[in-house]
DNA sequence: CCCACGCATCGACGTGTGTCAAATTAGATG
DNA sequence: CATCTAATTTGACACACGTCGATGCGTGGG
C-alpha cells in the first residue's frame, strides 16, 4: 500500500501525461496574481464566502475583468458560486485545493 | 507566534498584492503539462538529477521546445542545471517546491 | 411595470505563450 | 584545427490570454 496516492504526487513517481493534463490547468488557474489574491480573499473572508462586490474593491480592475477571473477559477474547480438575492457568493472548494497541495507534497505517503 | 508564516499562506490571511506577484509566476511555471512532467521526471530520476537527453525522449516535442520549458522552470527557481562535460544535468530546488506547498497548506501554522 | 443595481457575457484589442526549423555555443575527440 | 554531439538561442508563426467598454440578464424596489 506504500504506493497508494503516488500517481498524483510529483515527487513520488513520474507524472503520467494524462495526470499532467488534468493537474496543469488547475495550477495555471492560480498562476495569475489577480486570481491568486481572489482565491485568498474568498478563502479568508468571513463565513468562508464572499460576494463579487466584496472582491472588486480590492483591485483596480473593471468588473468584467474580475468576473472573467472568477470564471477561470470556477472552471478549474477551485471555487463555486451561488446566487442569494441580488448577490452571488463564492466559496473555495477545499478538495480541489487539497489535491494541489498533495501533488506537491514530499514523497512517501506513509 | 501563531501568525508566523501566514503571509504566504493562501488560506491564512489575504495574500498581499506583492506576495501574489512573486508567487503566481511560480505556479504559472507549473501550469503547463509538459513542464509539470519535466519537473516530476527530474525529481524522480535516479540520483535526483537528469540530463536533457533523458528528458527529450519522454515527449514528442523538438529539442528547442524542451529547452524552452526547462528555461521557464529554471527562471521560476524550480530547477537548476549544471554542466558536466557534454551534458547538462538538472535537479529540483526543494526549497522552491516547499514554498509552493506551504502556500497551499491549510491555515494555522502551529 | 419599469427602473436601478449586481454580475455575467460579448466583441475587440494588444500582449504573451508554445511550437518548430535554422543558426549558435560549448565541450569532447580525432 | 576540423568535426561531431549536446543543448541553447534566435526568429517566426498561430494561438491563447488579460483587459476593457458595451451589452445583456436576473433580482428586488418603487
Amino acid at each position: 500500500m506504500s504506493n497508494e496516492g503516488c500517481t498524483t504526487r510529483l515527487l513520488c513517481e513520474p507524472l503520467s501525461a494524462a495526470r499532467a493534463e488534468e493537474l496543469a490547468p488547475v495550477f495555471k488557474a492560480i498562476g495569475d496574481p489577480v486570481r491568486l489574491r481572489l482565491l485568498s480573499l474568498i478563502a479568508c473572508h468571513a463565513g468562508g464566502e464572499a460576494c463579487v462586490c466584496d472582491l472588486t474593491g480590492a483591485f483596480e480592475l473593471s468588473g468584467p475583468t474580475i468576473s472573467h477571473h472568477l470564471k477561470v477559477l470556477r472552471e478549474a474547480g477551485l471555487i463555486e458560486g451561488s446566487r442569494r438575492g441580488t448577490w452571488i457568493y463564492y466559496r473555495v472548494r477545499p478538495e480541489a485545493l487539497r489535491l494541489l497541495a498533495d501533488s506537491l507534497a514530499p514523497a512517501v505517503p506513509a
